[in-house]
DNA sequence: TGCTTCTTGTC
DNA sequence: ACAAGAAGC
């Protein structure tokens, strides 16, 4: 059994835990609870055999106090919670009285993972939506930068609000800087009220026999599937009410720093997110198990930037693929919907893995793994950056990165096992990049993704997995559309050879304008012997336990 | 949610 | 010569 094992046992869910054990009655293994916090009824709950237990279940979603609207000011901290559906803290809120939405940009949010800057343009573009649409409600949002306890503490005193709502943190940062706010405004007399999180699972109540945290990821799924009843959303609220007094709001941010294509991409805020669902569920879903390793076309639902901003719940998508995977007549949409809600279960199980071990962000799962020798080269790390491996496939997902923020799952795996496999590069430091870079950047996913790839990671590919890039290339890019598009330079290179131009004819080269070393890299190593390498130091390092 | 090499069976 | 499958990394 391996260090991941030792669960972290400090609870941010134990209100909502208890609720859950209440409802199904069935739990065992006591988890001992030290930390607050979801202090209003974790949304999930287990899915009994009976129907009465879960339609009782998703009762216990709303809101408790939501008989009449009251007359008590709360605000509610947006943090990666965007929106207004499905939106526990602000459902709360509203049922309690006059609201202030306050979204601050705090540093002592993020600690060691500030957002990147391709997540702060995206979080500005959709700070200015949420503006929006609180504005068309009749409320407006308040905008500060800095401490978030002293803004928070302020603007109750401006509007002698008692409750500040908003959904518990699970990174760990920012569940620290969350215990903080909470013990600020208690000193304020100002109650920090921690709603559900944007998931489907509650991380403390959804354990192994043995009453341990999942490190299994099928074994999670199944427990996922058939123990939980995914609650029922909370509808968008049609009118917000405000206290007398306006907060003052700083400008918002500016979307500097955004990715040249970003527009292109995607549309930010709840109603791009929105859009993207509908486009999912209408369009996509039925060709979803075909296209979805097919980078070249937008075979999937690219909604992971409106998640990763808490755009829209994962409850409304879950219960969206839930409901084609019963009710459509078409086996195929059946299948990409049930494969659609096997992803959302993999960033669910993300969310486990950070909740109970918070120190793999920065710390491989597998504890042998502390011990390799990774090795740093600046050089090699640049031209991975900058897409000049010299493996086209691989090249592409860069400069698909760099001008979208975003890159395809199939090709996320691909550059990852180049870096940490071929190039030997540490896992964390293509982390680092992919945070800097990606608008989905999540702290539970991308770990989670690299840790799986570099093979130290719960559950993770063995170490001898290794990725050929060019099978990669061949298999899932086979006309090389992908390549062409984000690696210009090898436009016109045929199919044939646009996977590994360095074994094309020299004249092929040439009538494709192609000159290897100056035009386009060589590789920047030999696969076939990186991937000996790479396998005979894992090897040494499992004998060397 | 791999890849490579080796073996066997077919023509 | 090559497809299919097994085994080992
Ligand atoms: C090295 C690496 C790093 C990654 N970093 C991130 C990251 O920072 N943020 C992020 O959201 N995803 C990350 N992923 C997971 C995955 O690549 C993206 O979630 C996916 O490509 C998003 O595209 P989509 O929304 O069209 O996915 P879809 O196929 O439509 O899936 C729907 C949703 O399921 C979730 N999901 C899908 N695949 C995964 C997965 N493998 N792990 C966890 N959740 C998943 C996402 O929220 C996604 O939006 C990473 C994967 C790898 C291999």
């Amino acid at each position: 059994m391996c260090a991941i094992l030792q669960p972290h046992r400090s609870s941010k869910f134990g209100r909502g835990r208890e609720r859950h054990r209440a409802v199904a009655g069935t739990r065992r293994g006591a988890v001992r609870r030290r930390d607050p916090p979801v202090d209003e009824a974790f949304l999930g709950s287990r899915r009994g055999a009976a129907r009465s237990i879960r339609l009782r279940a998703r009762l216990g979603a709303r809101p408790r106090r939501a008989v009449s609207v009251g007359a008590m000011t709360s605000i509610v901290l947006f943090t990666n919670d965007l929106r207004l559906a499905d939106n526990p803290a602000l459902a709360a809120a509203i049922a309690a009285g006059p609201v202030v939405p306050l979204a601050v940009d705090d540093p002592r949010e993020h600690g060691a993972w500030p957002l990147g800057s391709a997540a702060r343009a995206w979080r500005a573009l959709s700070l200015a939506s949420l503006a929006r649409s609180l504005e068309e409600r009749g409320a407006w949002l308040a905008y500060r930068a800095g401490d978030a306890a002293e803004h928070a503490a302020a603007i109750a005193r401006e509007t002698d609000a008692r409750a500040v709502h908003a959904a518990a943190a699970i990174e760990p940062d920012r569940a620290a800087w969350q215990r903080r706010l909470r013990e600020a405004l208690a000193r304020e007399g100002v109650a920090l009220v921690a709603h559900a999180p944007n998931l489907l699972h509650e991380p403390e109540a959804l354990l192994t026999q043995a009453g341990r945290p999942h490190t299994v990821f099928t074994p999670f799924f199944r427990a996922l599937v058939s123990r939980v009843a995914f609650a029922a959303p909370l509808p968008a609220p049609a009118r917000i009410a405000v206290p007398a007094k306006r907060p003052a709001s700083m400008p918002l941010p500016e979307p500097a720093g955004a990715p040249p294509a970003l527009l292109d991409a995607f549309a930010q805020g709840e109603a791009g997110a929105l859009a993207a669902a509908d486009r999912f569920f209408s369009e996509l879903v039925a060709t979803y198990e075909d296209l979805r390793d097919v980078p070249s076309v937008e075979g999937t639902s690219r909604l992971s930037p409106h998640l990763a901003h808490g755009e829209i719940s994962v409850r409304e998508l879950a219960r969206r693929a839930e409901r084609v995977a019963r009710e459509s007549a078409d086996p195929r949409a059946v299948f990409g919907a049930q494969a659609f809600l096997r992803q959302l279960a993999w960033r669910e199980f993300a969310y486990h893995l950070l909740h109970h071990v918070p120190h793999t962000p920065s710390r491989p799962l597998k504890p042998e793994f502390e011990r390799f020798w990774w090795e740093r080269d600046e050089h090699v790390l640049r031209a991975w950056r900058q897409g000049l491996t010299g493996y086209p496939l691989v090249d592409a997902g860069l400069r698909e990165l760099a001008a979208t923020g975003w890159m395809h799952n199939r090709v996320r795996m691909v550059v990852a096992s180049l870096l940490t496999k071929d190039l030997m590069q540490p896992w964390a430091d293509g982390a680092v990049w992919f945070w800097e870079r990606l608008v989905d950047a999540d702290l539970a996913n991308n770990t989670l993704g690299w840790q799986w790839v570099a093979g130290c990671g719960a559950d993770a590919q063995p170490f001898f997995r290794v990725f050929n890039p060019v099978t990669q290339s061949r298999r899932f890019d086979p006309d090389g559309a992908y390549v062409r598009r984000w690696v210009p330079e090898l436009a016109r290179v045929p199919s044939r050879w646009i996977h590994a131009p360095w074994v094309a004819p020299p004249h092929e080269l040439e009538a494709a304008g192609v000159r290897l070393g100056e035009t386009y890299p060589l590789p920047l190593v030999d696969h076939a012997v990186a991937r000996a390498r790479a396998i005979e130091a894992f090897r040494a390092l499992r004998s060397s336990m």
